[in-house]
DNA sequence: CGGGACATTGATTAAGATCAATTTAAGTGG
DNA sequence: CCACTTAAATTGATCTTAATCAATGTCCCG
């Protein structure tokens, strides 16, 4: 019953590097923002706000990134929330672990995504934010975005409703948790891969999945095993091919309907 | 497979009453608030504020109040947002009804709590919101709370914190739903809402439970007979005592121990 | 004092966990 | 560049938990 596994979890930290000593990139601008043109980048906006009103020019502001080797933390559980940060290119997990040792992986963030919301709360963040390949982010210190949402109803409800999206992220984790079978949980798992990959202009048919089968197990709350299992059933059916990370959705339509639960 | 329960559910529709036609009571002031006293009061803070700037005095601003009965809707999944509203008095279920008509329930919300955060992501409600007894909750327009929020920096983390708080409900629950099997669920279940009642000053020990086992097996992830055989089970290990929705927790250490997942 | 919602209990079945053995692939260092 | 080491993934056999199906009991409310 829950034997708390000890977290071989392989890619980890060997190359952690102590803290503070990670490669850093030149600051980022509204013009060198990849995300801007999608009207994604939190970051391009405060420089934006910051330019537009009587403060010095947004160079001054302008957000440094940061690099991450696949593996690395980007903050831990614990830690106090000095930043809040937004993902430009990798692949995260969200991990809890609670005090048995029992790890649940709450989220797999990808690019776009806001990192260090479930610092908010408290002022200290609750996970493990886990790098699951080599990633950049770019860093919005808190205090910055508070003091903007201030003076702008309009960035206020922004980041009011980037935590809003995180709860809304969680509500439907939860539904796949709880009334879903492991089946329809990993079809509607892939399915919301597929959808994100669209998002983000990639095919969302064939992609490569950055985590390993344990961490889809502990993201879907079951054990690797049937994670695949399930894999090669779903294979079997003709829905989709997958070779070890490699996944190839045959059948979309399927699928779907399997992960909505028939 | 997830045959969609006809949501017999009995406590709902009756005495419905059509949109609109529902007991009022006088404003709320802060000296009438009784939230107020332990500093969880959002209604008598945002008079505060409006009362202590270049505002009309805050009886102006004193926000009305509503009663609901026992199985009615405070809102539906759908409705635009336009209150959150702060929970008086009574209790309060939140479900969602996915598409197939499986339903979960995400919370039971109780005094104090901050109800309609569901709706802040997209501006609609989410979630179904019923009253699990006769109760009061105090209506909080939500242009004033962002407005409030935009000057004053103070009511803005506030704000913040309230929604992340949700976000982090839905985590807890989500570990349990992913981690723990269902007798340790039932028992996490039952120490949250025992922590809940002595926050509000109520026994730890001894309390009615306001909900039917289905809708706590809908929250947990499981079936009305499993949570009752739980219950049993419990009894019979002499964690607690449970007469229908009467509950006695004879060994508080043992059901922490438990719900922790030992 | 009924009627109906709610709860309990029992017998059986099915889904997924567990234990265990391979297989496959990806790095690593000689 | 290849052999070696190790992490990751697959597959099989068995066991446990909780779901399912079904009957009965109890209490609340009109």
């Amino acid at each position: 019953m829950n034997t708390a596994h000890t977290s071989a979890g392989g890619n980890e930290p060997q190359h952690q590097g102590p803290p503070g000593r990670h490669t850093s990139l030149p600051p980022l601008t509204p013009e060198t923002c990849k995300l801007a043109v999608k009207g994604a980048c939190l970051v391009s906006d405060l420089c934006q706000i910051k330019n537009g009103g009587s403060h010095p020019p947004f160079s001054a502001y302008a957000f440094s990134r940061r690099t991450l080797r696949r593996g690395e933390a980007l903050y831990r559980a614990g830690d106090a929330l000095l930043n809040l940060y937004q993902l430009y290119a990798g692949s995260v997990k969200l991990r809890i672990t609670n005090l048995s040792g029992i790890e649940q992986i709450v989220s797999f963030p990808t690019t776009g995504a806001l990192l260090g919301i479930d610092g908010i709360e408290t002022g200290t963040y609750t996970c493990d934010a886990i790098a699951l390949e080599d990633s950049v982010v770019c860093m919005i210190p808190f205090s910055e975005l508070a003091s903007s949402s201030c003076n702008d109803a309009k960035m206020a409800l922004r980041l009011n409703r980037a935590i809003a999206h995180e709860a809304s992220h969680y509500r439907h984790l939860l539904m796949t948790l709880a009334c879903l079978n492991s089946e329809e949980r990993v079809a509607s798992f892939l399915m919301d891969i597929s959808e994100k990959m669209a998002a983000n202009g990639y095919s969302p048919r064939q992609f490569v999945l950055k985590m390993t089968r344990e961490d889809i197990a502990h993201h879907l709350g079951m054990k690797l095993e049937t994670v695949s299992r399930i894999f090669t059933r779903l294979q079997t059916a003709h829905v989709l091919d997958v070779r070890r990370r490699h996944l190839n959705i045959r059948d979309p339509d399927a699928l779907r309907k399997i992960g909505a639960g028939q």
